[in-house]
DNA sequence: GGATAAAACGAACGTTCGTGCTTTTCTATA
DNA sequence: TATAGAAAAGCACGAACGTTCGTTTTATCC
């Protein structure tokens, strides 16, 4: 029987599969081969020959957790058109995310840590960034608001200021407090304008 | 002649100031004695006297940053009556603060690394930052905004959003963007309202 | 100035880190 | 079923970590 995908594929899908929520709680450094090898029931040289650096471990890390940020968040909120709609849904998408994984929010956790460290690491924790922020700017384009840079800054500010304090305090209020701040920011239906006049 | 201040005191705070600003690049755990004793040009031995353990110099520059951040962000605002203008000040003083110090803000960095680990650290840095929003909270509540709480989450996010994208993508636009939005938060001169009526 | 205590030092500890080499085990196919 | 090649394990390394200890230097006070 041909198995549709190697061992070595999936052995490697579900290595990142973990470095992905235990990079979320311990960040990218904190990210140790030989726990995830523990946690995982393998060798620390078995897991480590799937990648052959840390490094690479940690960015083959950062683009999982890219295609699962993908795969939660914005690939569920196409299904809203483009503009307020989707700008709603990809909000709601992320705070319900955060909420999911134990960890928080992987971007937030490691975009903190690498700001200040120059390197492939922290480039491609960047591109993810403005990728997302340039999608929220392309939305709120499409949603036809006067300042649409700054309204894709404030929705990021809000839902990873949401994503902080519930880490932090444990108190679910923030996700009201985001919901509503971002609702004032969105046109409303029946009154055109919004986010700084 | 009798100094003012012992010798093991002052080389103390100046080891806790060293540690602040490493702390804001590295991380509370990326503070290593090694390096901070290198930076001092003084022995490990030397300097881990001084603490007696990792977590009691972890705990000392928290404390340290607790008290340099009062004395750069919120001492300055006392100038300003409380309410709306204070509300500015702070926003203005934290960002000025951002700009300035070479590592970032020192809470997001800390927080968000140790949002995730129980202890006497997290403790610590969870009471700083819940002292921090409820001063905000407390400013907003003296401006008579609607919502104070979610004034204070909302401007709290601004300004870690701000320095946030800041350390990432190196654009300065987005102090802007954060003075705009958070003056539209706040109560104008000769309108009342705010804050998502 | 000489006694006393504080401060700083240098070397070493046990542990954990990432990484390299060699060997064993598994797995897919002829 | 035999076998080549991939996957995983075993073992060891050098470096850096926090920490301890005994000693030496430097302040402080009578």
């Amino acid at each position: 029987m041909t198995p549709v995908t190697e061992k070595g594929t999936q052995t490697r899908e579900a290595i990142l599969d973990r470095a992905v929520d235990l990079a979320s709680v311990e960040g990218l450094e904190g990210l140790t081969i030989g726990r995830l090898a523990a946690e995982l029931q393998m060798s620390k040289s078995g897991l480590f020959a799937h990648f052959g650096s840390k490094q690479d471990l940690q960015l083959a890390t950062i683009a999982a957790a890219a295609e699962r940020f993908r795969a939660t968040v914005v690939e569920p909120a196409l299904e809203q058109p483009e503009g307020a709609a989707r700008l709603r849904a990809l909000a709601e998408r992320y705070l319900d995310q955060v909420d999911t994984y134990s960890g928080g929010c992987f971007w937030a956790a490691t975009s903190a840590e690498y700001d200040d460290r120059p390197g492939p690491v922290r480039d491609a924790i960047a591109a993810a960034l403005d990728a997302w922020l340039a999608e929220l700017e392309h939305q709120a384009r499409a949603a036809g608001v006067e300042h649409p840079e700054r309204l894709a800054f404030e929705m990021y500010s809000l839902v990873m200021g949401a994503n902080a304090r519930y880490r932090l305090s444990g108190d679910k209020r923030v996700f009201g407090f985001a919901r509503e701040a971002i609702e004032q920011l969105l046109p409303q239906p029946g009154r055109p304008a919004q986010a700084g006049s």
